[in-house]
DNA sequence: TAATACCTTGTACATTTGTACGTCTTAACA
DNA sequence: TGTTAAGACGTACAAATGTACAAGGTATTA
């Protein structure tokens, strides 16, 4: 069972997955709050999203109190990696620079953010 | 009907809307003969998806000869926005950032693509 | 004009996804 | 120790998704 067997991530249990990251360590209640304000779902919906994450591999629980405490079950970045990559494939075939400019043209990210990251890659 | 009715996009069916882009009018062939290798799906898979993309209002078609010939109903930098927003909101909680910073550390994108994107956002 | 090859249309179907309700369990409190 | 409140567990279910076959139409060729 290496990491290559991970089962896809639908678009909801990423968004909960990227709150127990967040989070490191987290019941339901927790992720229910986390959740933004717009975006409210049912407690039992939460609670599905996590049983389905671990059941696909992505997360692990340990029982304390009555509660359970859901963790990370592989490395994000290997998640992250994983979905950037689908999603880039899917959506400028495969390409990151119309990716970024996308985002530099519309002011997400400005000439001090690429700058800054220009350095950290040339440090390394 | 304007544009923020547009129903979501599925990622199979974003791969083939983005075909289609780049085609800029297609017909089934066209599109299963520019699928990647590894990606290869049955000239009727190509055909439902089409018809679901052009359902959901991404495409129009116009007939020719005994083919359709499919080009995009709506400005591929709204679809892109949209899909780039979404993603973004759900594995970064919306901070492109990070994005942008595991593209540079994965070698996705390096110093001088950076430079360039830079060049280019400060001369607007 | 009859056969052929290429296309569309209708339809199907197993899975996955998003969402959530009851019910059972148990720790904690009165 | 009986009651309550918080939480898990099983289950459900409609809609979306990925995939594709079979049947029917039509331009082109022989």
């Amino acid at each position: 069972m290496t990491k290559e067997d991970l089962q896809p991530l639908s678009p909801c249990e990423t968004e909960i997955l990227r709150l127990v990251w967040q989070l490191g360590d987290a019941t339901v209640q927790q992720i229910c709050e986390k959740l933004p304000t717009q975006r409210k779902i049912a407690y039992a919906t939460v609670q599905t999203l996590l049983r389905r994450l671990e059941k696909k591999g992505y997360l692990k629980h340990r029982v304390e109190g009555k509660a359970h405490l859901f963790h990370p079950a592989v490395a994000r970045d290997h998640v992250i990696k994983r979905s950037v990559n689908d999603f880039l494939e899917r959506l400028f075939g495969g390409d990151p620079i119309p990716l970024v400019q996308h985002l530099a043209e519309h002011g997400r990210i400005d000439a001090e953010d690429l700058e800054r990251l220009k350095k950290l890659v040339e440090n390394e």
